[in-house]
DNA sequence: TTACACAATGTTATAATATAACAAATTATT
DNA sequence: AATAATTTGTTATATTATAACATTGTGTAA
């Protein structure tokens, strides 16, 4: 059998309610969103989760503990990711700026440690709550 | 009463175990470690926590839900964090390189938001593990 | 100096997040 | 059909973190 290249129908049902959310998703509250769609156990949650997020699909916030859909062509994996963060709302935003992500792709330190992957998270107010 | 400018008693408890550690420790097994000294629950052990990360004593490692003191004197409040990870031994070093920090503190998108902090996870394999 | 305010601590219980272990069903290959 | 690998289902449990409230300690001011 082939590795597989196509999403299962676990992986399907987490993935298109993860896409339909304007905002991250908790693990929880997917479980409860598609107990509807016969997903009874974290589990099958978790493990979809973890592909999707393997693939791409989805990226993990991991201040909050929560899953967004990727919004990013070029994340064929999640292996670069970058967001926006708003301390007061909680919108979150993938940032998708080829000049950051080229500088961060191409950071090298001291250390002799050559990096495959990173997570940026920004935190600030967005213009909604900045003028509040 | 005048807020507090110093370490309480538990605070530095804490302080002193994660200082004296060369990795990242957890919140459960520093509860482990202080329990001789008399802080019995979790409590006792995150409380500790969120001030010393608020006070940029220590940092938490997000993608690992662990606690690292600092290692940058600059860091005086938990606002501009870098760190490398090995994924293979899990060794984890704060990254102090200002041209990387000047890099992201100005940075700026255009959705309108002005960031004040930002914490950056590098992840690869350290030299050890590389030669390995 | 004693009442007050408030910060810090202690304590119990519980919420929220995540994985281990194993059985059953499904799917692709031989 | 037999086999092997993958995916799914299920129960239990581990790990991480907070709520709620009682108690204690400490500086402030009448
Ligand atoms: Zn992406
Ligand atoms: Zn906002
Ligand atoms: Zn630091
Ligand atoms: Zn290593």
């Amino acid at each position: 059998m082939q590795k597989q290249n196509f999403l299962t129908k676990n992986q399907q049902i987490v993935l298109d309610l993860v896409e339909k959310s304007s905002q991250p998703l908790k693990a929880y509250s997917i479980l409860f969103n598609v107990q509807k769609k016969g997903l009874k156990a974290p589990l099958q949650v978790y493990r979809a989760l973890d592909k999707l997020v393997e693939i791409g699909k989805i990226h993990k916030i991991e201040s909050r503990n929560a899953f967004v859909a990727c919004k990013n062509s070029n994340c064929v994996v999640s292996n670069a990711t970058a967001f926006s963060i708003c301390e007061s709302c909680e919108k979150v935003t993938e940032i998708n700026n080829s000049k950051l992500s080229k500088y961060l792709s191409n950071f090298e330190d001291n250390s002799g440690m050559k990096y495959n992957k990173y997570n940026l998270e920004f935190f600030g107010l967005c213009k909604k709550c900045k003028n509040k």
